[in-house]
RNA sequence: GGGCGGUUAGUUCAGCUGGUAGAACGCUACGUUGACAUCGUAGAGGUCGUUGGUUCGAGUCCAAUAUCGCCCACCA
């Protein structure tokens, strides 16, 4: 059954496959099971017509390795995927679409569009999640919801009915963003603002029945036309004479008056505001508060309509310039100064927002907001990093109502019908035929469509079934944490919130975990208009999904944006590769009957003590780590571990005993090396669950799937203090003695006597135990122990050591001078730490402030310097003789 | 105008509740020792942006400041 390892690590030949065996396998689906804890994630579902991106592949492998993890420390663990309707950005690519074939959605309708669109969906939904796949992701695929399925449809409609029937939607003439382009309403999160730069155009309004003008400044000259009036701060005195008069509108003739709000400010400008209240938020305001009424002069397009007289027909930008030239050839425009502002755009496609006034529906917010902000000050919800919480409560303290309403197709329909013979509003679960007032059934439903965060806002419990009790709604309902990226915190993460306080009466996760951005190797943002995208499947394609992911995880915190290093990603390569030879060494060593590793029975030789002392060591930091969502730092221990714990030091260790003639104690090597192999690759299977998998697959013992194995726990039996310092103290020991020998360029291959001149007997037994490493590590032929160091002549390297030294007589090989060199080296570093210690021992601060067990461990650290200081200058002496 | 983050080795970044600065890549020298050259061994490289403060002791806490970046914001 047990098959070899093929020679070269190929994660191409198994990841698909072991995908596949796990998906098949239903490894991926957890029961709903009473004896066990649920523990579930929800993932952010991506654009159902998008494709893999590097930020997916970042929170999908953190989310990954959250439910792998979870689901080996026998949680009932369900990753829920999907995918979002997208309402808008669909939309636009199928408009992109039907209009390179020469259609348009007017000439199609609302029906042939939404077919148009479904067909779009089903040629493109797959993509993405196909591309998880290659990732990894061990999510349940039985449960991949939609947001426009009919389960999740239900739920926003039962959302909508509910919050209106509340009074917390309603219907109004608003002023909201408008996109000329995308001709829709759009919320004020979706609108960017960018810095441009503009003017400031200072324009004379006259005042009627008098010589005087007041000048006014502007951004915007073409909403002149609706000007409805010019404001003044009530205590600007240089205008206080003109509150209550009239004034001539520019151009237009109209007889607009002055008033007075707090809103303006006397600095700013010329310290006169035009008021327009149809075409900005701010105007809309003052102008409710004044009753001034309306004034539309630029429709949906972005042209100037009839109330712009002989503006009428101009695009809003060209109707700017003309307005500008205009005024200066009446001599009304007294001056243009160059002038910087944010100007809003679209998200989606860039185009400058046109505040319209419009019919939409909204939620109203403050009474949502605040049980979310209580629950934040309760601290029941806990962002890591934790400064992301300043931003949510941010949001929510100065939230404006919610525009949800969009002019578009593809999405939910709003559930809200009118009666055109008594102009009743009918909002309903089911579709409405006749008018609940006046009977009639002249009825039609809205044709606006939601804002696509509307439904997902619901997602943690409309894809468990949600309004109906389901069984997996009352088991994995709330969910424990949200992965997802800090620039959709306003987007989504608060409308999930005040959206399960509202429906469900508890928060839908108790963590919300933000990443940063990936952004390309010089740190820009990737994008497609810049072409610095990476594609994450090239990558996998070349270095295999484990390295990825590995390259994702590590060498960053969470909520800071990460530079993409292709370097990186080879490196983890490397290191899945010398995972991969280092089981291929531990197989070719195996006996060929090994049926179940273990200790049981074994006779633990010092090395095996140690490196199970490591092991237990990191698991228990390991787990310190994942609680805190600390899973770079969790993966570079298990990186570290196996690297060096592991191969560079254990495996080379061992290898004498597997070669040599005392089969006993190779046959204990050999179950100490699988038994802490698999063990680490349990504590290595959620960063790379491939080559994790398959590897376990080939080793004896092992059971069918490592993905379902249980999570390695700390065994405080399997700590070996002793035995852990005795092999640190042999590590020194040869790293100490390789040190000396290639500072004196002394080839591996020409082996040296060790001579070791001991301060005390409590060494000598540690290192006659470990004689067979130091020939192998230290390139050794021999070991002896001289008790007076006066018996040894000058002609040798001398390794000074914490309790002893170490002599390698080698007569014709050394160089004096390079050895007094090397010495002197020693004993600069040696006196720089005694002085640093001494320093310190010597403030009376230290010693009597600091905590005792730091003070004794200075204490020690003198001796001990002093000591092996002493031994450098003894021999420097004596070579200078 | 507010708020936040970065500033640590040539490069990209770690560094938890303050106690002699770490990794990876790169670089230098050596190495065909029976897993791995996608490797091994050894080495060089940092006044932790600046200035103050708290402390016996600060990359780590506090305050200023410089610089880069991000988010929010109704001075038209």
């Amino acid at each position: 059954m047990r098959e070899n390892l093929p020679k070269n690590y190929d994660p191409k030949e198994f990841e698909d496959r072991l995908y596949g065996f796990w998906n098949d396998n239903g490894y991926f689906t957890p029961e709903i099971d009473e004896n066990k804890k649920p523990y579930t994630i929800m993932m952010p579902p991506p654009n159902v017509t998008g494709s893999l991106h590097m930020g997916h592949a970042l929170n999908n492998t953190i989310q990954d390795i959250l439910i792998r993890w979870k689901r080996m420390e026998g949680y009932s663990a369900l990753w829920l995927p999907g995918t979002d309707h997208a309402s808008i950005s669909t939309e636009a690519k199928v408009v992109e679409k039907i209009k390179s074939e020469g259609r348009s959605k007017d000439e199609l309708g609302r029906e042939g569009f939404l077919k148009e669109a479904w067909e779009w969906t089903d040629l493109y939904g797959g993509t993405i999640k196909n591309q998880l796949k290659k990732l990894g992701v061990s999510c349940d695929w039985t449960r991949d919801r939609f947001t426009l399925d009919e389960m999740l449809s239900n739920a926003v409609e039962e959302v909508f009915v509910r919050l209106y029937d509340k009074g917390l939607i309603y219907r109004g003439d608003r002023i909201i963003n408008w996109c000329p382009s995308c001709h829709t309403a759009i919320s004020d999160a979706e609108v960017d603002h960018e810095d441009s730069h503009g003017h400031l155009w200072h324009v004379n309004y006259p005042v009627k029945d008098s010589d005087e003008t007041i000048t006014i400044a502007t951004t915007r000259p073409e909403t002149i036309l609706g000007d409805l009036a010019v404001a003044v701060h009530p205590e600007d005195e240089r205008y206080t004479h003109l509150v209550g008069k009239t004034v001539v509108l520019p151009l237009v003739g109209r007889e607009i008056p002055v008033i007075a709000d707090n809103y303006v400010e006397m600095e700013f400008g010329t310290g006169a505001l035009k008021i327009t209240p149809s075409h900005d938020p701010n105007d809309f305001e003052v102008g409710a508060r004044h009753g001034l009424g309306q004034c539309v002069v630029i429709d949906e397009d972005g042209y100037i309509n009839e109330n712009g007289g002989e503006f009428k027909g101009l695009e809003r930008f060209a109707a700017r310039k003309a307005i500008a030239e205009k005024l200066n050839e009446e001599g009304l425009l007294k001056e243009v100064k160059d002038h910087d502002n944010a100007v809003g755009h679209c998200e989606r496609c860039k185009t400058v927002i046109e505040p319209i006034i419009s019919k939409q529906w909204f939620v109203k917010m403050e009474p949502l907001a605040k049980p979310s902000l209580e629950a934040y000050y309760k601290g029941e919800i806990n962002f890591v990093p934790e400064r992301f919480g300043k931003v949510y409560v941010h949001w929510l303290e100065n939230i404006k109502d919610w525009c949800i309403s969009r002019q578009l197709w593809w999405g939910h329909r709003l559930p809200v019908y009118y009666c055109d013979d008594c102009g009743e509003i009918i909002v309903s679960r089911e579709d409405v035929n006749s008018c609940s007032k006046c009977k009639s059934t002249n009825i039609r439903q809205e044709t606006d469509t939601l804002d696509t965060w509307f439904s997902s806002a619901l997602w943690p419990f409309s894809t468990l079934g949600w309004p109906e009790d389901t069984e997996d709604l009352k088991y994995f309902f709330p969910t424990d944490v949200l992965v997802t990226g800090y620039d959709i915190i306003f987007f989504w993460v608060i409308r999930m919130i005040f959206s399960s306080l509202e429906q469900m009466g508890e928060l839908p996760f108790k963590d919300v975990f933000l990443t940063g951005l990936v952004r390309d190797s010089e740190g820009r943002k990737m994008s497609k208009s810049l072409g610095n995208g990476i594609d994450p499947l090239e990558i996998i394609d070349e270095y295999g999904s484990d390295a990825l992911r590995f390259t994702l995880i590590t060498g960053n915190t969470p909520g800071n944006d990460m530079r993409f290093i292709i370097d990186r990603v080879e490196a983890n390569r490397n290191f899945a590769n010398k995972l991969w030879n280092a089981t291929r060494f531990v197989l070719m060593n195996l006996e060929e009957n090994m049926e179940k590793p273990t200790l049981e029975g074994m006779d633990l030789q010092v090395e095996d003590k140690w490196i199970l002392t490591r092991l237990h060591t990191i698991i228990g930091e390991i787990k310190d780590n994942m609680d805190k969502y600390e899973i770079g730092l969790a993966g570079q221990r298990i990186y570290d571990f196996i690297w060096e714990d592991y191969c560079d030091w254990y495996i080379e260790m061992v290898k004498s005993r597997l070669y040599g003639d005392d089969k006993e104690s190779a046959k204990t090597a050999q179950n100490v090396l699988v038994v802490v192999l698999k063990e680490t690759l349990k504590l290595l299977h959620p960063f790379m669950p491939f080559i994790t998998e398959e590897i376990w697959q080939h080793l004896p013992g092992s059971s069918e799937a490592l993905i379902v194995e249980s999570w390695p726990a700390a065994d405080t039996d399997l700590v070996f203090q002793k035995e852990k310092e005795d092999i640190e103290f042999i590590k020194t020991a040869i790293k100490g003695i390789r040190n000396a020998r290639a500072e004196m360029n002394i080839i591996p291959s020409r082996k040296s006597k060790l001579i070791f001149v001991l301060e005390n007997d409590s060494l000598k037994p540690i290192i006659e135990d470990s004689k067979v490493k130091f020939m192998a590590l230290a390139s050794a032929e021999e070991i002896v122990f001289e008790v007076d160091k006066r018996n040894l002549g000058d002609d040798n390297i001398s390794v000074v050591l914490d309790g002893c030294e170490v002599y390698l007589p080698l007569s014709d090989l050394i160089d004096f001078d390079k050895e007094i060199e090397r010495l002197q080296k020693e004993k600069s570093k040696l006196e720089d730490e005694i002085k640093r210690v001494k320093s310190k021992l010597s403030n009376e601060g230290f010693v009597s402030k600091a905590p005792a067990k730091i003070v004794e461990e200075e204490k020690e650290k003198q001796i001990k310097y002093s000591q092996m200081l002493e031994n450098v200058l003894e021999r420097l002496e004596s070579l200078k003789r």
